[in-house]
This record gives structure tokens, C-alpha cells and sequence, in this order.
RNA sequence: GGCGGGUUGCCCGAGCGGCCAAUGGGAGGGGACUGUAAAUCCCCCGGCUCUGCCUUCGAAGGUUCAAAUCCUUCACCCGCCA
């Protein structure tokens, strides 16, 4: 028995593991099940490392399934010990609600929530456990776990031996075995996807509704990403790659993708492009051809960046790359669309009537550095330039007639770090 | 509870009274080569009002002309014994 949307996943290499293969096909086949995917809040925004299973969630519901997105309004507030080597610090409960509101914009971004057949539902752990009591939990829930095999998940045992773990984290799976009950009971959900992390988590559920229901569920686990020089997947020297557009502009997200490394743009595209089989294969092959063009990394850039950030922005953002990396004169840019790629950019300001800063103090300003030292390395060591132009000297300050359009500066760390500098 | 070892810059890790803003590696940054790629090579890599000054070596005190280095107390980690 296959099923197309396995069949692709596989193709895809979107498959860690999963239990039964058959069992789970044979309910696949079936007609549309309902499906659920956590995601914590513990931190304001998702980030890019996120979007594997975002876009597995994606697919299953594009394949007539229906999903369940899941906030950890509850669990956020204990903490996940999976793929951790020490205690989380726990975080105040306003800020993760207010993080759960976050999050949920951001997974929205991916599901069809108006289809009248598939509709996704939004839930949040919090509200099933809320109001429970300390006993209710213990004499319903905890009475079906064994510590035994609770000890023996990786997640505890790795701690164990790191120093230790707290009850507190140690009871994180138990709860998020509830959540898959639960949302079992409600919505009769079957399957829970997530990270490779997730493997003992989602068995603690499936093991919760047999014991409980005599039900049977599924377990489907997306493999990290990885990338082929070893760095970390979604991390930058600023820091990760965040959903949010305020945490990362969408110019930055798309240059993100668009400087992934030749070796990577074949297993990005299959993870994450919802274009077909063909038209992937016919964009691997350019990266061998004509690899110069990166035709296939501007395809990958345009299409994340639309789905995360919307049409107009993933626009945008192609235009101010375009726009910034030009050969032409920045100058012979038009105003507005000069004025729509320096938007994107990390940026400071300098009022009217006041004389201007150096190089130096600008660029430290726009935070694209973090600090006047560094500022003054890269002017020492040739990467410093003003409006595309090289500049020399520590002490270098822009005048008037450097504004382009009288109010913009443009300013270049190195090869491809922009920044923009307006008056006002 | 006893004995011993440890806590150094983003990470790992040398230093064990002055020559220490502190060896080395990794990460990161700039340059060259390219394609806003990778690999490679060269350079840089605490901060500042920058030929000098200021702040760092778990925390707080102390000894000394001088401490990351010695002493005291505290915190945390790791071994061995109970």
C-alpha cells in the first residue's frame, strides 16, 4: 500500500521515523485524519529551524489532512528537556502568553484555517490542563506512566548524566503525552508530527491513548536539518533567523536563503519548496549548469519568502537586493525604490543642521557592528564603503553632497553587510 | 559528611606573582580569488575620547611596589571515599 503524500515526504527526505509504516498508511488511505504538531514558546518568534515541520504540516494538509496547530501555552511554562544539556529558566507567565500570541500568527501563516472540509484548528495546551489540580493530574494522568521508561527516554537519561534534571522537566512528558490524549479524545487525532527531539515525547502520548483509550495513534518525526559544512542550521553570526519580521527583515531573511552554499540548495529545495518533482529536479540541475546564476537560490529565496512574509515583502526584498547589489550607480536608482531597499535595512538616523558623523560612528549606529573598535578594523582593513564606494580613513565623515536624493547614506560593511543612514 | 580536582575572553583551552588584554584551536569578521557560493591563502578578532587610557581571568575581601597567578570566605561543577 503507498500514499502519495509519504511517497513525496520520502522523495523529500522529510522522514525521521515513524511507528508502524503499514498501520499508518493503511489509515492515511483511508480519508483525511486529523493531525497535531506543538510548538513551545520560549522565545518571541519561531525561527527558519522551525519551518521543517511548519512546511510537513503544511504538506499533509495539502494533501486533504487536517491539522491541529498546537501552542504550548501549558507546557512553554515547564520547559522541554529534549536536546538540552542543562535546566531551562523559567519564564514569567505573561511573557509566554504573550509569546503564545506570537507564535500563533506566525504558524497561521502556513495552514488554511477556512476550508470547510480541512480547516485548521489552533488549540493551546493551557486550556486542558489550566484548571486542573495537582491530585486530579497524578490520579489521572501520571497513574499510567511507568518512571521506569520515563528514565529511559533520552531526553532524561542524557540529563541524568549531564548533572541532573528538575521533577519539573522530568514531568514535561508526561504532558505533552496528555496533549496527544487529549486532543485523541476531542478531535480524534491520530497523528503527531514533530522533530526527530520529539520521538520520545510523541511515543509517551501514543502510549497514554493505549493505555487509556485502547487507542492507537501514530508517531511521524521530521529529521533535523542539517548543512553540508557542519555549521548549524539557521544561525548566523547575528544570530538565528527569526519568522518575525521585526527580529529579522524580511531583506535579511531572503539573503538568508539567497547565500545558502551551492551544496546545500538541492536538499533546501526538496525540504522546502512546495514546487513539483520536476520543476525541482529541472532547479537542481541548473545549480550544476549555470551555477553563476543561482537561479535556483533565487527561486528558493522568492518562494520562502513569500510564504513567511507575504508577496508583497518577498517582492520587495528581491527588488532592494537587486537594487543594492547593482552594478549601476546607486544614484541612478529612483528615489522610491531606493527608499523601499533602504527600509529594509538595518538603519540609524542624523537630524538636519547637525554636522555628520564619521563612517565609524554611523555604521556603529546602525548596529550593524557591534562596536566602534569593530567599526574602525573594517575601515583599517578596506571593507568599509559609502554608497558602494570605498572609503579610507578612520576619521572619513560624510558630507551633503554624498546624500543621495538629500537624505540617504548608504553604507557597506565587507562584501554584502548593508546599512542605511537617513536624515531627518 | 570527608578528601582531592576545577571555575580564564563567543566556545574549547594554556598561563600559576611583574615581559598578560592574557599562548593555541574553533567560531566570527575584513581582504584576495569568485557567483552577494564553497574551498584556499593573507590579515584581524575586550572596550574607549586609541602612540595612551579603562575594564576583564566564578563572587567578595586581603597580602604585595605589582595578582588570572598567593591567602581567606562564599557559590557552583567534577572525581574518589562514606
Amino acid at each position: 500500500m503507498t500514499s502519495a503524500l509519504i511517497a513525496d515526504l520520502e522523495w523529500r527526505g522529510l522522514i525521521a521515523q515513524t511507528t508502524d509504516r503499514e498501520a499508518l498508511l493503511k489509515d492515511l488511505n483511508a480519508g483525511p485524519v486529523t493531525y497535531y504538531c506543538g510548538y513551545d514558546p520560549t522565545a518571541p518568534s519561531l525561527h527558519v529551524g522551525n519551518l521543517v515541520v511548519l512546511s510537513v504540516m503544511r504538506r499533509f494538509q495539502l494533501a486533504g489532512h487536517k491539522p491541529l496547530p498546537l501552542v504550548g501555552g501549558a507546557t512553554g511554562l515547564v520547559g522541554d528537556p529534549s536536546g538540552r544539556n542543562e535546566e531551562r529558566s523559567l519564564n514569567d507567565e505573561s511573557i509566554v502568553e504573550e509569546w503564545v500570541s506570537r507564535l500563533r500568527n506566525q504558524i497561521s501563516r502556513f495552514l488554511d484555517f477556512d476550508s470547510s472540509t480541512n480547516g485548521a484548528v489552533m488549540v493551546n495546551n493551557l486550556d486542558w490542563t489550566k484548571n486542573m489540580s495537582a491530585l486530579e493530574f497524578l490520579r489521572d494522568v501520571g497513574k499510567y506512566f511507568s518512571v521506569n521508561q520515563m528514565l529511559s527516554k533520552d531526553s532524561v537519561s542524557s540529563r541524568l548524566e549531564a548533572g541532573g534534571i528538575s521533577y519539573t522537566e522530568f514531568s514535561y512528558q508526561v504532558l505533552q503525552g496528555y496533549d496527544f490524549l487529549e486532543l485523541y479524545r476531542r478531535h480524534n487525532c491520530i497523528i503527531q508530527l514533530g522533530g526527530s527531539d520529539q520521538w520520545g515525547n510523541i511515543v509517551a502520548g501514543l502510549d497514554l491513548i493505549r493505555k487509556a483509550e485502547q487507542g492507537s495513534a501514530h508517531a511521524f518525526t521530521v529529521p533535523l536539518m542539517t548543512k553540508s559544512d557542519g555549521s548549524k542550521f539557521g544561525k548566523t553570526a547575528s544570530g538565528a533567523i527569526w519568522l518575525d519580521a521585526d527580529m529579522t527583515s524580511p531583506y535579511a531573511f531572503y539573503q538568508y536563503w539567497l547565500n545558502t552554499e551551492d551544496a546545500d540548495v538541492p536538499k533546501f529545495l526538496k525540504v522546502f519548496s512546495f514546487k513539483d518533482r520536476a520543476e525541482i529536479e529541472r532547479l537542481i540541475e541548473t545549480v550544476q549548469t549555470n551555477p553563476g546564476a543561482r537561479e535556483a537560490h533565487r527561486e528558493l529565496a522568492r518562494e520562502l519568502t513569500t510564504l513567511v512574509h507575504g508577496e508583497k515583502e518577498a517582492l520587495q526584498a528581491e527588488a532592494a537586493g537587486k537594487a543594492l547589489f547593482g552594478q549601476g550607480e546607486l544614484s541612478e536608482l529612483d528615489e522610491k525604490t531606493l527608499e523601499a531597499a533602504l527600509a529594509q535595512l538595518p538603519r540609524t538616523t542624523i537630524s538636519k543642521g547637525e554636522s555628520f558623523p564619521t563612517w565609524v560612528d554611523l555604521l556603529a549606529a546602525t548596529g550593524v557592528v557591534d562596536s566602534k573598535s569593530a567599526a574602525r578594523r573594517i575601515v583599517k582593513e578596506n571593507g568599509a564603503y559609502l554608497n558602494n564606494v570605498k572609503i579610507t580613513g578612520e576619521e572619513f565623515a560624510p558630507s551633503t553632497d554624498d546624500l543621495l536624493y538629500g537624505r540617504f547614506l548608504v553604507l557597506r560593511k565587507g562584501k554584502r553587510d548593508l546599512a542605511a543612514v537617513e536624515l531627518i
